[in-house]
DNA sequence: CGCAGGATTGAATCCACTCAAGGTATGTGG
DNA sequence: CCACATACCTTGAGTGGATTCAATCCTGCG
């Protein structure tokens, strides 16, 4: 492969990067090759199997995260114990707060995750030299914060049954391999009971919920977790 | 006035800009002086009556602007008219989402709002020369993401007297001129149908459990607006 | 005054929650 | 292979908290 952008002088494109999902569409698509050499050798990647807690709230980061495959899932918890998800981040996005010495979040695999840890140290060097690098992190940020926002009115103002489908449809739009296209048929990165968290709602009412939608045949529901929407647009006038 | 920086050659501050709430906190705080001096001849100041529409969902965003004194909110609303208030603004604020060509929200003046109009393409030119002024936007960015994933928590998963309890404490540790420290005694931003659209309830119910909080003495209320909390600890206790 | 807009209060309804039981897949050890 | 355990999901019955609908009450203002 000699796509690699000409500023490569004496190396090529390290080994790891070759086929990574992070390489084109996320941050490190834009380092050039020798700064992204140099990050390789802090970097590593590593496997975590799905429930795995990757970040604790409150705790000190030490450091930050692609996400090369995968869901990982947000969470914040009250003091009685009570779970609202505020966020999924799929590949290629970055986990980690930038600037924040320590996280405002819990961070768990949702499902098994490939990650590719980056030392807090090397991350904030690169992000001094690089107005660009900067600049990508702050569009996944606002991105987030678009979603955020999105997510709230769903929180605030929606019924239950509103709530699923939407659940149903984000999860549709947001699995598709190119990001446009969405997924008609896909396994759920989440059980009821993260649903019943993301959504305000509790593990039953969400079950009861997926019946409905079952039943009316807006969904087809295989083994729990894999589901097929045979038309989207009658998912999509559920939403509210 | 002489604490100007030192890298002014020509001009002193520009008039307007003396004592403006943006000089210091705000995205001005990070322009030289020669910078602010040039933006100067684009923006303008404005007042803005309580309830005017700032910025509406989906059309073309014309300008900026820097939220100089008053509250504005931050909206969403669905098809049939359900809304949903998705931020709050206040002194330094910037309005409006950087390099986004379309709103994704309506705002609304809450109060009555002095603002500094910047033309989109004088921000977006300083953005480009400027890699302090987009890290502190990212910065704002990043806490508006923190302070919408609280909220989420407060939406998905708080009963009604609890939103309304941290709605009272949020504004409580927000309107003080420190930032530091928290108001005892204040005027609230928003009528009781924003507050609930604010916390996703009813006009009545946020009603119900102000009245609650009162006959209970965790707050006095003067004139429908005016609150006092004469023990913050103890509406801290009702946050849940 | 009399009106309008916002706020409060009351009564009845309903949606989502709680509590409880039963079902279905997967894995483990006898 | 079967019995059992476990984790997850589904379904049902009853309850309660927030909503809806409706009436009333402030307060400011022409």
């Amino acid at each position: 492969m000699q796509t690699v952008r000409s500023d490569t002088r004496h190396h090529d494109l390290p080994a790891p990067c070759q086929n990574c999902a992070a390489r084109h569409l996320g941050i490190c698509g834009v380092l050039t090759a020798d700064q992204l050499s140099e990050l390789t050798k802090t970097t590593r990647h590593v496997r975590r199997p799905a429930g795995e807690e990757l970040l604790a709230d409150a705790m000190p980061i030490a450091s930050y995260a692609n996400v090369l495959a995968g869901v990982v899932k947000l969470s914040k918890v009250l003091e009685d114990g009570r779970q609202q998800l505020v966020g999924l981040q799929f590949a290629p996005d970055l986990l980690g707060r930038p600037f924040a010495t320590q996280s405002r979040v819990s961070a768990e695999a949702a499902s098994d995750v490939d990650l590719c840890i980056i030392p807090k140290p090397a991350l904030e060097n690169l992000l001094r030299e690089s107005a660009a690098l900067e600049h990508r992190l702050m569009m996944q940020a606002l991105r987030e914060l678009d979603e955020a926002r999105d997510w709230m009115v769903t929180l605030g103002r929606k019924s239950a049954a509103e709530k699923v489908a939407s659940f149903l449809y984000l999860i549709a739009t947001h699995l598709g391999p190119s990001e446009g296209e969405p997924e008609t048929t896909f396994d759920l990165p989440l059980s009821r009971a993260d649903i019943g968290d993301f959504l305000g709602l509790t593990v039953e009412t969400v079950s009861r919920q997926m019946s409905r939608l079952r039943v009316e045949g807006v969904i087809e529901i295989e083994n729990f977790r894999h589901v097929t929407v045979p038309d989207l647009a009658r998912l999509r006038l559920r939403c509210g």
